[in-house]
DNA sequence: AATTTGAATAATGAATTCATAATACGGAAA
DNA sequence: TTTCCGTATTATGAATTCATTATTCAAATT
């Protein structure tokens, strides 16, 4: 029997918030009006008003004080230094993840990784990415540190707003695809300290690619 | 002339929780009653409800639904995983440091450094501390990512509550001290690469220590 | 015409009120 | 005495109300 778990109406209200943010129905810099979300969502501004406070400590959203709530921009300094972080988080994900990985853990990358390669190799754009974000928390979740976990599932959803799909070129794709060779040979050595370079450094190409998607600011 | 900065009643008010909480006055998982706090702080449940949101998002309280507020306990495993993301963001933090340190940051860190050493000599325990956060402090200021700072802070505050003090034994002293003289040399050196990993071991001495202080549940 | 002033309007911040769920307590039954 | 049940009390969740601060826009002044 499957447990109920009630879940408060500003959890509730944030995430719905977040999609939107996510998939660009509200924009960087755009203003939050609360009157006209508390009416799409149907609820009270008190609820609505305590997402928006949770979002701001995400740094999802800013707060000016009497003036509202508006959605952070993005500045490519902001990004990378996102970025970085984030290269540093997965770094120490593969270290602690070769601790921990079990045999079929390792299967289960390593048939992901096979099938990452053929949606690269036939040009499948989308089914590519979502592959490649499956092994990363793959990684992640085989860290066995939740406080890691949920640093990165923030910092993640900051940039998630940026697209990458159109503009990954054939050379960063290639790159990438090439990283991916070398993360999975050093987690079937169990290397741990040369998965965690190999992830750190990993990540820093896509910087340059999310630099001339559209949403960044250039301050 | 300096400009007047509106603070919203509720940060004001987070702040104010998160002090009772860093210094002991709200115990881990002791049950924060909201009546009472807002007695104390003169203010309405509004702004203490959204205070006690953002620090549930903060990871400093957690928020069960018709239940109320508790501070998190610290669990051993929890402490550790802080610890390790923790030193993943030091070491990010000496890499980039090293990028972007002046020569009067590396002279006003050994000048730290030295201080420190003093202390160290003496005995003096708190001083020493109190210097020995300061040189951290210097580095990932340096590091120009505020991303990482933010991060860096958060987690910091989730383990301030811990206190080594009393329970700092001579060996982890010296072996501390140890690798501040290797921190030194890498900054010194502007030699990123080895100043983070210098860093991300660096912390890992802590941890014992911070086993046996008492507030620690065992799960 | 451009800028400033001030009233009207709208939005936000915070307190209050109402509804509902959890806890505490007292009595009944085993 | 111990356990169980039902009521009273309390605390929390969310909506509403009130107060204050911004914004808008028209009129007045330069």
């Amino acid at each position: 029997m499957e447990k109920i778990q009630p879940r408060s109406l500003y959890l509730e209200v944030a995430d719905r918030i977040r999609d939107l943010i996510e998939q660009g129905s509200l924009l960087p810099g755009e203003k939050i009006a609360e009157k006209a979300l508390c009416e799409t969502f149907g609820v009270s501004r008190t609820p609505l008003r305590e997402a928006l406070k949770v979002l701001t400590s995400e740094g999802l959203v800013e707060n000016l004080p009497n003036r509202g709530s508006r959605v952070v921009r993005l500045t490519r300094r902001g990004v990378k230094n996102t970025y970085d972080v984030m290269g540093a988080l997965e770094g120490l994900s593969g270290e602690l993840a070769c601790q921990h990985l079990t045999d079929a853990d390792v299967e289960e990358i390593r048939r992901l990784h096979q099938l990452m390669v053929g949606h690269y190799q036939r040009q499948e754009l989308a089914p590519y990415f979502e592959v490649n974000q499956q092994i990363h928390e793959c990684i992640l979740a085989a860290s066995n540190n939740d406080v890691l976990i949920e640093m990165y599932n923030n910092l993640s959803q900051r940039v998630k707003r940026i697209r990458y799909s159109v503009e990954m070129g054939p050379a960063n794709w290639a790159k990438a695809v090439a990283d991916h060779e070398a993360i999975l040979e050093a987690i079937e050595a169990r290397d741990g300290k040369r998965l965690g370079d190999i992830l750190r450094a990993h990540l820093g190409h896509k910087l340059e690619v999310a630099a001339v998607s559209g949403i960044i600011d250039e301050e």
